[in-house]
DNA sequence: TCAAAAGTGTTGGAGCTACACCCATGT
DNA sequence: ACATGGGTGTAGCTCCAACACTTTTGA
């Protein structure tokens, strides 16, 4: 934590700081081929009517985390996600508020990172707040500094997929391979790799277990139910594992 | 930044914050082997008498990375130095301040990670202010949660070695392949490669450009000075490069 | 001449890429 | 029957670990 106290001297007076937190919420519609990211309409100043990431000020005897949970309960139901912390902005004069009468006040904003079952995610309808989900090619120009607070997440997004097994925690119980590399395909892009190497591979590695039943989507030879094995990833933490 | 205004109603009342920024600031002593990181003995409560990680409160028309290079300023002279944010701390009850007296303020804590040249970088000794490298295997009980950010910081550290070029900031201008691999040695422990291996894997990368100058340390033969050439290194950028 | 450090080369194996090809199902 | 997606196999290449070996210096 912080090392020195209040100074007592007027030489340096200390800011002080509303915090807030403001989350990229993003989910992958595999059927559509979509990476999505969930935005709000403002309704108050400043940059009132303007679309941004999902935001809130944290309240007395909250965590940080806290927070960015709340701020999701209050936008969508869902049951599995991934959430992280992402990075501080804490510089002065980000917010055209702090100007503005408040005691010389400044805002800090906390983003955080999350992903959620697509499927499974409900948006709830708020009061004349408008919820949309954004495919990331079509972002508008956000509030604030948001369009920049989302190209780190989305850059962060792309790393984790390719280097840690976030994907299951966003994935069906059961999940077939092809939904699987969709759903890489999704995120990274084509190019990555080939489908039958891509299978090989994560194969090889021993941590998705073959639950032998059988699942038909439509046309073509039915596809086997496979669930990620936790206990057989675990000797891979941190070892420089590659997904792609 | 923070999606909704500051709430007129009390049911929900905002919290204030201080903000402090804590310095994770690294050194590798490649001579002796050793990873450094740098301590100052607190002297006022809470925790006095007890080794952190340097920080300070952010001051007013200050952000958050000038704070951290000030740390950086007041305790030690450096010209070369990496440095980047790593992590916020804002639960509630992080601090034993915030239940004294003071208007129920928290303080929320930046941490920043730091890598400094160590044969260049001077400690200022400041007034009765302790303040220390100490090896990272050494580092005793800390004040507030440091231990835990430390540990965090470690780890980072460790990654960003393994697949960033931050190594050629903090290394001297010319360098030998010898030292680059004790740098490497220091920090990610034995067995991480072969030297023959590294160099020759290094080599290839192509981002090293051999000066042609030779340099002898003491016994043995004469080795090459090499210098990171950055436009060489730009295309191999966010690739999944790995050093080690 | 010997130890120490720099630098080169080789060899077997693992893993990746880019395909070609077979299998099971819906229409 | 054929289109569609699932699934298997393989040849050629790159890369890497492990180790043996040569070169150039200081003592």
């Amino acid at each position: 934590m912080a090392g020195n106290p209040p100074q007592p001297s007027t030489s340096h007076p200390l800011a002080d700081f509303k915090v807030g937190v403001d989350n990229i919420i993003f989910s992958i519609d595999t059927a559509a081929h979509r990476l999505l990211v969930l935005l709000v309409m403002r309704q108050q100043q400043p940059f009132c009517d303007r679309w941004s990431l999902p935001g809130t000020l944290v309240r007395q005897g909250e965590s940080l985390e806290d927070a960015a949970y709340r701020i999701l309960d209050e936008k969508i139901k869902v049951e599995n996600l991934y959430l992280e912390q992402l990075y501080s902005f804490g510089g002065p004069h980000r917010d055209p508020r702090e100007s503005a009468g408040s005691y010389n006040v400044r805002y800090l904003s906390v983003s955080y990172f999350a992903l959620v079952r697509f499927e499974e995610a409900q948006l709830i309808p708020n009061q004349s707040t408008g919820v949309a989900w954004y495919p990331i090619e079509e972002v508008p120009s956000l509030a604030f500094d948001h369009n920049q607070i989302l190209e780190y997440g989305y850059r962060r997004l792309r790393n984790k997929l390719e280097y840690s097994p976030v994907a299951f925690d966003v994935l069906p119980e059961l999940f077939t391979l092809g939904e699987l590399y969709q759903f890489y395909l999704t995120v990274l892009g084509e190019g990555f790799s080939d489908y039958s190497n891509f299978r090989a591979r994560l194969l090889k590695l021993g941590f998705l277990s073959d639950t032998g039943i059988k699942t038909s989507r439509g046309a073509g030879r039915p596809a086997t139910l496979y669930r990620f094995d936790a206990e057989a990833f675990s000797p891979l933490k941190d070892k420089p594992l590659v997904f792609v």
